[in-house]
DNA sequence: ATATACCCGACTAAAATAGTCAAGTTTTTG
DNA sequence: CAAAAACTTGACTATTTTAGTCGGGTATAT
């Protein structure tokens, strides 16, 4: 059970802007520089954050993207979100009548896997931007 | 993010030979039939479960396997773990001293992660098979 | 003997992932 | 105005992972 790179180089893209804001906009191209991500990827990911509101961007030279909420106030779920990682441990379809397993009725597993998904989504919802930067050593 | 089929089956199909269990080992085969899972599949599930101690087995005729502990004392970790399903959200080895994008000094969400990780083990250590019986409604 | 059921490594098709590319548009600054 | 910086967007691809099968075993009860 892994989460996948675009998530984790998301909330990783948005740490770095909560550091290194100012009341300019951020670049992609310092992001990449600080943390090591490529550019392309990158853009790919802020299309998705943009589109989500999570940032707002700005064109043009001395461009780049702005953090909508304040890091006080952005949950790492709306972060997840918008990259469509939701966490879905279960097996079948929360909606669906069908079992995991094709039967009629939920298999037996399934309460405990919903289980899971609560446990681990009221995680990412309880936990906000800035809780990521406390403690932290000071770097670059 | 999501578990692998395999633990996923892993753990229904212990769950299945606690509910039927007797004195007699239970067949892979009946396990497909109530599970609804790919002999096949199970074979190779099961393989595992017994290199890493969770079942033993039973050769020939009227053969299957047995879990070597109760279900009350049988942990889901134990069984995540002989699938190599240790949770690992974090980006870097765990042991290495490289951070995930390649510098010398751990990521500004190296500890978020690591956090998170211990919050999902936690939950899968302190459940037990016998909890997912609980409160479930008969079945056939 | 033979049927049943575990044992085990190798294999494959399909899906997901990570990341790139190309061809834009917008805005600032010289 | 022209050039450069930086966002915009969809499509594309190589690699890896996953899910599951296959084939050819071995052990044991009846
Ligand atoms: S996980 Fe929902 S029916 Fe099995
Ligand atoms: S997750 Fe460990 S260094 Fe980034």
């Amino acid at each position: 059970m892994k989460l996948n790179t675009k998530s984790r180089y998301a909330v990783m893209a948005l740490a770095d802007m909560a550091v290194f804001s100012s009341d300019n906009a951020v670049s992609l191209r310092d992001i990449s520089l600080r943390q090591g991500i490529s550019i392309l990827y990158l853009e790919q990911i802020f299309l998705r954050l943009k589109k989500n509101n999570i940032v707002k961007s700005v064109r043009g030279i001395n461009g780049g993207y702005i953090l909508v909420k304040s890091p006080k106030e952005l949950k790492i779920s709306d972060i997840l979100l918008a990259l469509d990682q939701k966490v879905k441990t279960i097996g079948c379809k929360k909606d669906s009548k069908k079992s995991c397993n094709g039967k009629s009725t939920k298999c037996i597993t399934h309460n405990f896997w919903d289980e899971l998904d609560i446990h681990i989504n009221s995680f990412f919802e309880n936990k906000k931007l800035s809780d990521l930067l406390k403690n932290r050593e000071v770097r670059i």
